[in-house]
DNA sequence: GGTGAAAGGTCATTAAG
DNA sequence: CTTAATGACCTTTCACC
């Protein structure tokens, strides 16, 4: 189920050099290069590695606000919400959970004013009863999988 | 500054196929092998597409549980609390917010009881006042971009 | 290991803002 | 006049059998 420790290392390496080949890839991680296609078949094959697709930045596509939205959801209307939401682009993820709130959403936003306009479209939904929003300031530790990778392969 | 609809459909397809290549990428949206070079390049300059590392699966590397920790740091803590769970590898993403909490981070643990483990890790740290945590249970709209993509390819 | 294919670069030409 | 797109050609490099 795991992932050992050259498992580790070829994630790590891809992720910082995406452009390296599996040819280059095999020479940096001192193996064959047959064994580094077997392990990225084997990683993409068990859903380790999802995939390859772009990183796209928020920000620079002129949303550079981020917020995450805590919503109280009415009894039997979660599917409604959930489907409410998935037709806002500017949802970029949505999470039912425990806890105080129903949904935690992630939102972005051109602007703090253009913030509102989001919020509005958000919440005017009959089916979600409160929303509080808190919004990023700074992100200290921006997404990451990395060191949870590192950690993956010393546990065997 | 902002992208127009060939670069959001180069995008789409990236996202949706990520073994393309250059040259499949322009026979598909019907345009030259240098446009698609000079498209990809310009976005990457600026810093629309970030790169295209491997998307990896917390839940297939034996993290299934996710969970969100509002934190409340002491006054003048806050470069050491970021110091801290930057170490803690199942600290996904660290924010900074306004509103009820000052901070708000995304965690994996590898069962509900591991997340103990993780959010005693995690708030075992003097600057750090209080924690609430939500558990996700479900992710209905996993992490997605397109749709904003195309939201701004439209504007312009 | 060999081979067909593609990436990446340069160039002149043409089109469009 | 500046910016972008196109098609051609070339060399290096890689992926696949």
């Amino acid at each position: 189920m795991g992932i050992d420790a050259l498992d580790g290392r070829l994630i790590t390496l891809l992720d910082q050099e995406p452009r390296v080949g599996v040819l280059e890839a095999s020479r940096r991680l001192g193996v064959a290069r047959g064994t580094v296609q077997a392990r990225l078949d084997r990683l993409q094959a068990t859903g380790v590695v999802r995939g390859f697709g772009p990183q796209v930045d928020p920000a620079a596509l002129g949303y550079p606000v981020t917020a995450f939205a805590t919503l109280e959801i009415r009894q039997g209307q979660g599917p409604d919400v959930r489907a409410h939401l998935a037709t806002v682009p500017e949802v970029l993820e949505l999470h039912t959970t425990t806890g105080e709130g129903d949904m935690l959403c992630r939102l972005v936003a051109r602007s703090n004013a253009d913030l509102q306009r989001v919020i509005d479209r958000v919440v005017g939904f009959a089916g979600i009863v409160r929303a509080s929003t808190a919004i990023v300031m700074e992100n200290p530790v921006p997404l990451r999988i990395i060191p949870l990778v590192e950690q993956a392969a010393q546990d065997g």
